[in-house]
RNA sequence: GCUCCCUUCGUCUAGCGGCCCAGGACGUCGCCCUCUCACGGCGAAAACACCGGUUCGAGUCCGGUAGGGAGCGCCA
């Protein structure tokens, strides 16, 4: 904790979220990112992005494409342009030539064939070390002609190495199970380990929060900032995002780029609010704005076990922030997010002014009844399918003889009402009830089948109004008798 | 196998030795509201993995057991 205090005092708090461009963005890098953004906004700090596009064979650009869409979407906007680890190779050879001349790195000339045979032994033998250290101080004279060396780190056989992480709290490793890794191939490329480390000095990250995966790493990555003499950044290393079967997220279910999670109608805001309250808690508050959660968030309440995903809390978040949203700005996310939809072409071919205007009329009943943005547009679809409506099973079944006679006598009385209003047009409803003797749920259902061609619908005199007279009237022609 | 980490309702979690026969939220179930479905309101069922210690007192501290996870590459 002391560090961490007199580095803040001193200097800006730097993040940085360091993906590698090998796939999706996916949901658990997005709440890695989400908690570094956070992090840093809440302190007046930076938030920086480093793609590690060292593996070139598995690098593409539609990976890094994704990453910048999936953050923008997710409004966790970075500071400054964002770093290309490759293209640092050579400040990587050059610190390895540094340690190599201070001693604290060495060549070492081991075949594959040598490297498996240890491995191997050490496994047999029951020990954690994999390589044996036999070029460690051997003479440079003894090396083989014609063979390229890797360069190792020259790491300390005795003592332990410590890492206070602020989630994990005080993690120890005795230096006899760590062995000398290997810091430049012998292709001359630097490798992640030490790359990791080089960058993050030199982009003056302050603090590194990344997940669980990488904690192991952090030690042998300590060695390395301790053999350069530099300060040892702030780690937190959050854990990781399950399954709902507690298993390791699979394609089969979270591991969903972020993209999917839009194209299934999620707004950033519920997705943002989601994944901070998956293992970070501030007592029993459940909704946070953007500027609350930069103010309350923080290391020490994120918690050490891993947790599940579960949609349905995603559901209702979202279902939370749709109904909050205003009415334009829902019309304005549908507009947007209808070109990543397979089938938004239909509406959006549609959406003329007109069309738009009764959507945004529409909106105070449909937001209350949608959990996402795409059942939204679902709901809304009887606002822009053509006539004659197409009626869903059960909503057939609602017209019988006497819904098609009572649905006449609705006819008729709705012709009167003027001027037109979600007000009178519910006098004449209930007016036709009353005449026939039934209850106004026997009118509301066939009438709410006809107009909608469902069996749910928002308030049905909000249906009449927000339809139009002649489009309400038409409609029941098509359905009524007499 | 080795190293490291984790363990409160089905799920996310609050809890930092007495305020806890454990609180909130989602989900589930019931009731109310009601033209349907939702929303909203009210209520219910539902958890401290296990075993030992420390202590006047443990979900909270310590040890062990069991279960789960991550990492162990000239991948990142």
């Amino acid at each position: 904790m002391r560090p961490e205090i007199a580095i803040a005092a001193m200097t800006e708090i730097v993040t940085r979220f360091a993906p590698s461009p090998t796939g999706f963005l996916h949901i658990g890098g997005g709440r890695t990112a989400l908690f570094n953004w956070l992090y840093a906004r809440g302190r007046a700090g930076k938030f920086l992005l480093r793609i590690e596009d060292t593996d070139r064979a598995r690098s593409t650009e539609e990976a890094i494409a994704a990453i910048f869409d999936g953050l923008t979407w997710l409004g966790l906007e970075w500071d400054g342009g964002p770093v290309h680890q490759f293209a640092r190779a050579a400040r990587h050879r050059e610190v390895v030539e540094q340690m190599l001349s201070s001693g604290n790195a060495y060549r070492c000339y081991a075949s594959a064939e040598e490297l498996t045979e240890m491995r191997e032994k050490a496994r047999a033998e029951g020990r954690s070390k994999l390589y044996d250290g036999r070029w460690r101080d051997r003479d440079p004279a003894d090396a083989p002609a014609g063979v390229q060396p890797v360069i190792r780190l020259k790491a300390p056989l005795t003592g332990e190495t410590v890492i206070e992480d602020q989630v994990q709290g005080r993690v120890t490793w005795q230096n006899e199970n760590l062995d000398d890794l290997v810091l430049l191939r012998s292709d001359g490329n630097p490798t992640y380990m030490l790359a990791v480390v080089v960058d993050d000095h030199d982009m003056g990250v302050t603090h590194i929060i990344r997940g669980d995966d990488h904690l192991t790493n952090a030690a042998r990555q300590k060695q390395i900032y301790e053999a350069l003499g530099w300060s040892v950044p702030v780690m937190a290393h959050i854990p990781l995002i399950h399954g709902p079967d507690g298993a390791k997220l699979s394609k089969r279910h979270g591991a969903l780029g972020i993209e999917a999670y839009r194209a299934m109608g999620y707004l950033p805001e519920a997705m943002r609010n989601y994944l901070v309250r998956l293992g970070w808690a501030h007592g029993d508050q459940e909704i946070f704005s953007t500027d609350e959660l930069i103010k309350a968030f923080d290391l020490a309440a994120i918690g050490r076990a891993p947790a599940r995903l579960d949609l349905a809390k995603l559901d209702n978040l979202n279902g939370h922030y749709i109904r909050q949203m205003a009415d334009q700005d829902l019309v304005t996310e549908i507009e947007k997010l209808l070109p990543h939809l397979p089938n938004g072409a239909e509406l959006a071919g549609k959406l003329n002014p007109a069309l738009r205007a009764k959507l945004i009329a529409a909106m105070p009943g449909l937001k209350e009844r949608a959990k996402t943005l795409v059942e939204l547009i679902e709901s809304a679809r009887f606002l822009y399918a053509d006539r004659p409506i197409l009626l869903d099973d059960k909503a057939k079944a609602l017209i019988t003889p006497e819904a098609r006679s009572l649905l006449g006598s609705l006819t008729r009385d709705l012709a009167m009402v003027d001027p037109w209003s979600a007000q009178g047009a519910e006098a004449a409803v209930r007016a036709v009830a009353e005449r026939s003797g039934v209850k106004l749920g026997a009118v509301a259902q066939p009438l709410r089948a006809a107009l909608t061609g469902r069996t749910t619908s928002p308030g049905i005199f909000d249906v009449l109004a927000v339809l139009g007279k002649a489009e309400s009237l038409a409609r029941l022609g098509d359905q009524a008798i007499g």
